[in-house]
DNA sequence: AGTTTGACTGGAG
DNA sequence: CCTCCAGCCAAAC
């Protein structure tokens, strides 16, 4: 089953879009929620075109272990500027930061 | 049309 | 925690 490119790129940056203020998601896990588990790398190869978007904030993606992109170290300052928890070595805390449906039960 | 690239991932050392 | 490696797959070259 071939991959709709077209509807991908809208639902990742639906998805993104969603992310509410100081959380963020893995690569990974926006790729599942568009319905192509597999092709993590195609997301962030959308983001990476979609930086000078400010409506988009592409920068609260992270990849799985937490670490933000070595070649966009702005990243981590809009990321701290948030709010968001880092761990001593640099990622963040992904158990306090990552955006599940778990964490709807927290912005009540 | 074939090869290389990468804002990824999970596992191994 | 770090780096390295193989698997991954569409895009870019």
């Amino acid at each position: 089953m071939p991959i709709d490119t077209a509807r991908f790129r809208q639902d990742v940056y639906s998805i993104v879009a969603a992310v509410p203020y100081g959380r963020v998601l893995t690569y990974g896990q926006v790729a599942l929620l568009a319905g192509y588990p597999n092709h993590s790398r195609l997301v962030g190869r959308l983001l990476c075109g979609a930086t000078a978007s400010a409506q988009l904030p592409c920068h609260r993606v992270v990849n799985a272990q937490g670490r933000p992109a070595p070649v966009w170290q702005e990243q981590r300052l809009l990321l701290e500027a948030e709010g968001v928890p880092f761990k001593p070595n640099g990622s963040v805390d992904m158990h306090l930061a990552q955006w599940n449906y778990l964490s709807l039960l927290d912005l009540a």
